[in-house]
DNA sequence: ATTAATAAAGATAAATTTGTCGGAATTGTT
DNA sequence: AACAATTCCGACAAATTTATCTTTATTAAT
C-alpha cells in the first residue's frame, strides 16, 4: 500500500510530534531508535519531510526536529503520504491504464473508484495530532 | 496498491478469459498486446498462473491458455492477488510493524482495518467472468 | 519421422527502491 | 575563537522488482 519510506515518514513524523507536544526536539537516533527505522533512512526521510515544509528543524547543540502543534491539527496522513508517495495513490489506474477515467474505464475502475474515495476520506480526515496524542497515552504503539 | 506483476496478471486473465469464452486459446504474443505488457513478462506471468492452477495451457500448435468458462465464475481478484502478491494485502500492517492487533495497534491499525476489509470484500466479490463480459461488451478497456 | 508452433524454465540484465556512508554546513556553548 | 552537537547533502551500495533472452520440452499436423 505505502512505500517503505512512507511508512517510515509517517512514523517518524508521529513521534516528533509527540516529543514536540511535550517541548523537546527530536534528534535523528532518537527518532530511528523509537521508529525501529534503519537510521540513514531516518536522517534522509527526515530531510525530505523539512525540504517539503512538513516539520522543522534546528542544527547544532539542542537541535533536532520539531512540528508546531498548531500545525499538527492541520496536517493529515494525506500530506505525508503526498509528500513521499507522490499522487499515484489517487490519479492512478489500478492496473496500470495510462488514462483511465469513466469515459474509458478499465476493469477495476468502478469499483477500485470505491475503494480510492476511502483511502483518500480516512488518510484527509486523519490529522498528526489526533495520532500523537494517542500514541502518547499508549493506546498505540509505533515499534514491535 | 499491486505490483505490476499483479496488475499485469489481472488483465492477462481477462483476456485469456474473454478468448475462452468465444472457444480460443491465447498466445502470448496476442496477450502481451492486448494487455500492453512486455511479452517476455507476459510469458513468465503466464506461466506463474498456470503453475498456481488458475490457469490451463496446452504447448505447440493451435496451443496457448485458456480458462474453463465454469471457473471464471469460480475465481475471483482475490485469488489472483494472492497467487501473485501473496497475502501481504490482508496481513500487512500498514506502518510496517513485526506484530500488529487490536491489543496493540499501530497508529493507523483501526482506520486501516476499515479500509482492508473494504479491499478484501471487493476482491473476493468480483469474479472473471463478470470482468471478462463487461470487457466483452466494450464496457471496458484493457488498453490505453 | 519431421517439422513448425507453442509453452516452460532458468539465467541474465536493467531499473527502482531501500539502505549506508562520509564530509560539509550550521548552531549553541564555553 | 574554538569546540562539540547536530542536521544537510550527495555519492555510493545492496536488495528487490521488473524485464529480457536463450534454450529446452511438448504438441499437432503432415
Amino acid at each position: 500500500m505505502f512505500s517503505k519510506a512512507c511508512e517510515y515518514g509517517i512514523k517518524a513524523i508521529i513521534y516528533v510530534a509527540t516529543q514536540s507536544l511535550e517541548g523537546k526536539r527530536a534528534k535523528i537516533p532518537d527518532v530511528a531508535r523509537h521508529t525501529g527505522t534503519p537510521e540513514p533512512f531516518t536522517a534522509k526521510i527526515l530531510g525530505l519531510l523539512v525540504k517539503r515544509n512538513i516539520l522543522d528543524s534546528q542544527k547544532g547543540p539542542y537541535g533536532g526536529f520539531e512540528i508546531n502543534p498548531k500545525r499538527m491539527s492541520e496536517i493529515t496522513l494525506n500530506d505525508i503520504v503526498q509528500a513521499l508517495d507522490g499522487e499515484t495513490l489517487y490519479t492512478g489506474c489500478a492496473l496500470g491504464l495510462g488514462e483511465c477515467d469513466a469515459e474509458h474505464p478499465c476493469p477495476m475502475h468502478e469499483k477500485f473508484s470505491v475503494i480510492r474515495k476511502g483511502v483518500e476520506d480516512m488518510l484527509q480526515n486523519t490529522t498528526i495530532y489526533e495520532l500523537a496524542t494517542q500514541l502518547k497515552s499508549g493506546k498505540t504503539i509505533l515499534l514491535r
